[in-house]
DNA sequence: TGTACATCAGTGAACGCGCGTTCACTGATGTAC
DNA sequence: TGTACATCAGTGAACGCGCGTTCACTGATGTAC
């Protein structure tokens, strides 16, 4: 074994994600608000001051991670559609992924959920507007199944936002089940599941003016 | 006009009133947990002292509030269940009575809502059991009509608590249309409406076993 | 390769501020006779 | 009804504490020659 050689660039950028990491760790059961930046970095190892050397403001670290949680939801669409699925199928397929993702970024999920609802300001805002933009490219998704085809695009929105907010539902439900427990998961899993089946049965039924 | 007859106790009562009130006012665009006792009883215009004579603590206060917009949610329920309506209509009337309800109610459903998601500790689990509760209300008012009779207990939760997330992304979207915006209401009523109508009109093609 | 200087991530002392909570108090309202 | 005492909602001074932010600093890493 060699001895680490590291420059000072990667140096920094190890604090960096120590302070994002430390604010995750700390945002397990308290909200982004009453974070202190002195907290954060007592959490990271390092002294209050040096924080400036790495954001402007504890507001500019939530942005950060705003943007990294964004990334992970992203990654987890781009997985849910690239998942090779008959048309029967693709309701197991897209739970499961979903399942796996909140399980293997927690952290992500759980500042994303809690901030939407209960956060403030930019944090909030940034998290609606990029939820918004999801449902509406499922809703362009949704528009090339059978039987969605003939839909107005307000009806497909409609369809997508109650996807989505399901969805959602379901995230939260595993964020609260105790970790490991593998029948709260599987129940959890399967009732997603017959969400989903229960709005998509009523698609051969639909009338637009109700 | 007589000069006011006030008791000590209704003046206790009122100040006690005036401190519920300064904290759901601050409450309207930040979480519960980044609200100081400081802040509320100067907004109450009493001096920080004073607090103790009415709650033994912040989160004594955030107790009350829970129990009092429970008490409004509780309210919204049982004028759905009430308000005459025929099987068909019974869609259009529950989501009137929700928006209205929301409108009249703003600060106790803003609170409800962020406490749900994003809050901590107490108030969180008092909103979440109390959901809970709710949604398997729901779910046997549901067995009582035709073609969900036969449906098993497991499928009428799940399809109760798909009403109630359904129902809850709703109310969100209210206390986020700006106020007197009539044209978001009337928009986000009618999604609501269809909301309801696409999961219930998929009920004759449900199989449960998908 | 060796030297001399520049850069800059992290340190530690210090600041003024709002916080929750204590305590002894005041004076209006309530109660007993 | 009038008086003397008890109650208690609200006051104001004081406390120790953690906060965000400033500043001059240190010493390891980087760069120019």
């Amino acid at each position: 074994m060699t001895a680490e050689q590291v420059t000072r660039h990667e140096r920094k950028e190890r604090t960096r994600r120590a302070l994002l990491d430390a604010a995750l760790r700390l945002l397990a059961d308290r909200g982004f608000a009453s974070l202190s930046l002195r907290e954060v970095t007592k959490q990271a190892g390092i002294v209050p001051t040096a924080f400036y050397r790495h954001f402007a403001s504890m507001e500019d670290l939530g942005v950060a991670l705003v943007e990294e949680s964004m990334r992970t939801l992203r990654g987890m669409i781009r997985a849910a559609r690239s998942a090779p699925a008959s048309s029967a199928g693709i309701i197991r397929a897209s739970v499961r992924t979903l399942v796996e993702h909140v399980r293997a970024h927690e952290d992500h999920y759980r500042f994303l959920t809690r901030e939407r609802y209960g956060g403030t300001g930019t944090v909030q805002r940034a998290v609606a507007v990029e939820l918004r933009l999801f449902s509406r490219e499922l809703a362009v998704d949704l528009a090339r199944f059978e039987g969605l085809r003939e839909w107005s695009t307000e009806d497909l929105n409609m369809m997508a936002d109650l996807i989505v907010t399901a969805m959602l539902g379901t995230v939260l439900d595993l964020l609260e089940a105790r970790p490991g427990d593998t029948d709260a998961v599987a129940h959890i899993q399967r009732t997603a599941e017959k969400r989903l089946r229960l709005v998509t049965v009523g698609v051969p039924g639909w009338r637009s003016d109700g």
